[in-house]
DNA sequence: TCAATTCTGACTTTCTTTGACCAATGCCAG
DNA sequence: CTGGCATTGGTCAAAGAAAGTCAGAATTGA
């Protein structure tokens, strides 16, 4: 068995039971390991990605740490999909918009929610000098990164 | 546990009930955290600034103090601050994180709607091939989209 | 074999803590 | 008054304590 499926079965099962988030020290489980720490960032940037359904946040310094929350449960796991499939690698505006819309209309998120992400990924915030294309790229990470946090936050409780 | 976060949870346990402000000896803190007092002004600089809501004054020699204030606006006052001065042109992630969290802390926003916007800017949302000055740019813009939409919506729901 | 994946180690960045030195204030002795 | 001195708090740089990055070595699987 290799060493970065082993690290990732432990973290695993600290998350398994209940716990929808877990907390280490990347000094220690690599000690823990007998590996080196960097190897701890090679399993997170492999295996606990927003895609794999998982958030990462650290601090470095006295007292650091590495948080890991695991943001998609299985039932909520399809519509997160779906929403990653319909919006892709790049998004216009309009498109962006009306996907909004449909969320509001369908309750999904609230009519004050949805104005922010409109603002979000509205012509105004992106006006910035990339092309087009890099805009579309950006208003689509934007999108997901959001609706990736509607999704954790109605944890257990989304109609379709 | 971190030395500053005792000295903070300390400092904000004298100030949660009802008291808008609190005053203090520094050399005393030290003293009872066993820190050097120089470690005091490192939890104010870090943890109790304007960004995080609370002003300090301070005085020094015979009968001297520190005075942190929790500093108390209405949600369009602060909004239009953070709109038209605090932003600018650029905003690291960290600071944004810092202003949503103070306006949810505020109650200006919604919680789930102080999670939208920290998904919004975002590195996740920004992991785009630029440069880290445009990021801070597209960032300070993304978010005076966004809370100039929330200032929209509180319009004519708010006294004054 | 060889390309993809996994691992490692040196180097970097960030956050915390301390200590030496500086600056302001109030009080007294002269 | 006034100049010194004790009493505070302020600043800053350096040391310490994590975590991050990345290029390249090692390994694995087809």
């Amino acid at each position: 068995m290799r060493l970065s499926d082993s690290i990732e079965s432990f973290i695993k099962a600290m998350l398994s039971q209940e716990e929808p988030a877990v907390e280490l020290k990347r000094n220690e489980l690599a000690e823990y390991f007998g590996c080196a720490p960097s190897q701890i960032n090679y399993v997170l940037a492999t295996r606990f990605t927003l895609d794999d359904g998982y958030v990462t946040e650290s601090r470095r310094g006295g007292g650091g740490y590495i948080r890991i929350v695991r943001v998609v449960e299985s039932g909520q796991q399809r519509l997160a999909y779906l929403i990653n499939e319909r919006i892709g690698s790049a998004i216009t505006e309009e498109e962006a918009v009306r996907l909004i819309g449909q969320l509001v209309q369908q309750q999904v998120i609230t009519l004050p929610e949805g104005e922010i992400m409109r603002a979000a990924v509205s012509g105004q915030a992106l006006s910035v000098p990339v092309p087009d294309a890099v805009k579309d790229a950006l208003r689509a990470r934007s999108m997901k990164s959001m609706l990736t946090a509607v999704a954790r936050q109605n944890r257990g409780a989304l109609k379709g």
